[in-house]
DNA sequence: CATGAATGAGATTTCATTCAT
DNA sequence: GATGAATGAAATCTCATTCAT
């Protein structure tokens, strides 16, 4: 029993150290850069052995992305820990978000490695756990969303709806950065990203302001 | 005199014949996985000539987005041509881009190529011309919130900034239509969508309705 | 009458305006880098062209070898003119060749392209003239070393042996300059370039310097 | 124990059976006509698997020159193992290196290869290497002149320098070999390159020779 | 004569994956 | 379980040469 347990300890060890290399490399020389070999030789295991916790490259970039979530989970649960205002909450959560999106910009492109190109069939049980990952940063939104209800401030009767709203909206601005030398030029990307949020919280709120 | 305008003619005909190639395997295929030898195979004309027209694959992609983004504009411009209400131009605007997104995916999909992979470097002269391209969508959606602030509907002093919000709401979003089947299996996407833009729109909207 | 010179003498024109930018492209990237695009291109000419009057790409080379030999020829003749001791001539022809070598790394190298790599089949007329234009530096070295000779300061029956030598010797040295890096990194290869002038006239002088 | 040997020991082999499939090709086709994928099929492997031993086709040349060195090494030291006049040691030496132009005359070109052409970086661990083959010939005519100066035959203070001199003297002759059609069309190659041995052993000799 | 578009083989290099040990 | 050598297809890009106009 106790070398059963051993086996299987090792082999999640083994498993996060592959990891650990896939995710060290794909900070330094981004997604699309990194090979299995290049791999192999940062964890110092042989290339067989990838592939014998891993069924192909596919695999590994997708368990990486839970692990992207988890840490923006992290950031945003850390960010909106001490704060009471729901919409301070909402403000607080973009911006973590955009601090991730420059600060770990080769994980954010993991984020979109899986989100933008042609379909990728997920096996159903990788597919169930970056749903969860992913439910769990959704659900710091909704409840902040939830909060905000209650205590009269927003408008709505799904929060789920709204923050994947602003979830989408907040994601896709990020990824318009990349036009700051183009379209984007002239304008301050930060300002306009903070204007984003702005005009979802105001969208959220109450209508009637009572005027008398 | 007739000569040398047929020749250009030729030329043009033939870049056509490698960008329609180009189309073509990018719709049934998606971005990553064409190949400049599969270009050159359903265009019927050799690699050499490819780099004859193009300087490489990258030159391709780019000038294919530009006509990406020109039948975009063409597919919103129709769409809100005889819409009076800007705040129905900004959901047509939107609506527009939903079918789009749909129904051109790999189009779609094209955008994105430029938008989510590590930092591609454009020649200048690519750079400008997209500028352009996508400005011109920009201008669209800028000329609709102008309408509606001079029609006191909406409340700005800086209709680019929110036209860019409202690309990027909708463009993130709809790229999470990727999660339908995990994170979004049990929501409908489009009433998302569409209440991602009553929002946006709230959001614009002068916050003192008067009540009573 | 005039009309055929004309044509001759423009033949004779665009021969020489495809051999200048074949030229100056070989002086500036090296004999390897160029291609006959590179060379059309510089000469405004179009492929086509270069082809209606060189037989191949080899061809280019060869006829750009005899003005490299001129050129040799030139400086050479023009170091020891003004030069009367033979012993001194010697050393000049050896020291012009040296800087040439230097100044003019490119064309040296066209020297070796056919000096070097396995056989290239010239055609008898190139053959020819190749044979001409070497023979003509040949014999400068030829005469000095016969006026030499006519001095008394030199022991030799057969001057042109003597200059073959000397001309492959130098030659020879020349191309283990590339060397100065690795076996020669600790030696002066000027030092030791001029040493083997000095062995090769000593190894002329006559032997007998009486000694009682 | 066996194993890692074993392993070891067929993975030498492997590289030398593509050094065997270079040099035979090399020897078939000359330097510049020989690609990888020659060479991987005549070594019955797949390209790939060239490129797990060679970086690049450039190392698999420098290693074979690496091989070209020790066979002329292995030549010149065979031709004068036996002889004791140094002057004897040096005309063998010269001997030697004609045979070895004659007979392994892509080998030849192998040398030249790296001689000739534009510049070649070599990455730095292979420069120590042929440094090191290169001495070694190098050091073999060192020595011979070393042993004349001894005897009172030679007047020299800087054997290395007078060695470079014949190792340069007698290759750039015998790269002139190719010009026996051409300028030396009336010469008998071989009487002038014995001839400039003989010249600098001469111009090496002590210059009074007393008569009478 | 002149053009220059077109060819297509060929070069180098990379890499996901397999499989015998 | 672990290894890592081997594969070989595929990718991008170049270039000497031809030929229809």
């Amino acid at each position: 029993m106790g070398l059963k347990d051993r086996r299987l300890r090792e082999k999640e060890q083994r498993r996060q150290q592959i990891l650990d290399a896939a995710r060290a490399m794909v900070l330094q020389y981004g997604v699309t850069a990194v090979s299995i070999q290049q791999i192999a030789k940062k964890a110092e295991l042989s290339v067989g052995t990838i592939y014998l916790y891993f069924e192909n490259k596919e695999e590994i970039f997708a368990t990486l992305q839970e692990d992207v979530l988890d840490l923006l989970y992290e950031k945003i649960s850390t960010a909106i820990k001490s704060i009471d205002d729901p919409r301070e909450k909402i403000r607080q959560t973009a911006y973590a978000y955009n601090i991730f999106s420059i600060k770990y910009k080769q994980y954010f492109d993991i984020i979109n490695y899986f989100l933008a190109p042609t379909e990728i069939i997920f096996p159903p049980n990788l597919k169930e756990k970056i749903d969860t990952h992913g439910n769990k940063i959704l659900s710091l939104i909704v409840q902040a969303i939830e909060e905000g209800a209650k205590a009269g401030y927003f408008d709505t009767t799904n929060a789920k709806k709204c923050a994947v709203v602003l979830w989408g909206t907040i994601h896709g601005l990020l990824q318009f950065r990349k036009l700051k030398n183009t379209i984007l030029k002239n304008d301050d990307f930060d300002e306009i990203y903070n204007y984003s949020v702005e005009c979802f919280i105001k969208g959220l709120s109450k209508k009637t302001i009572a005027v008398r």
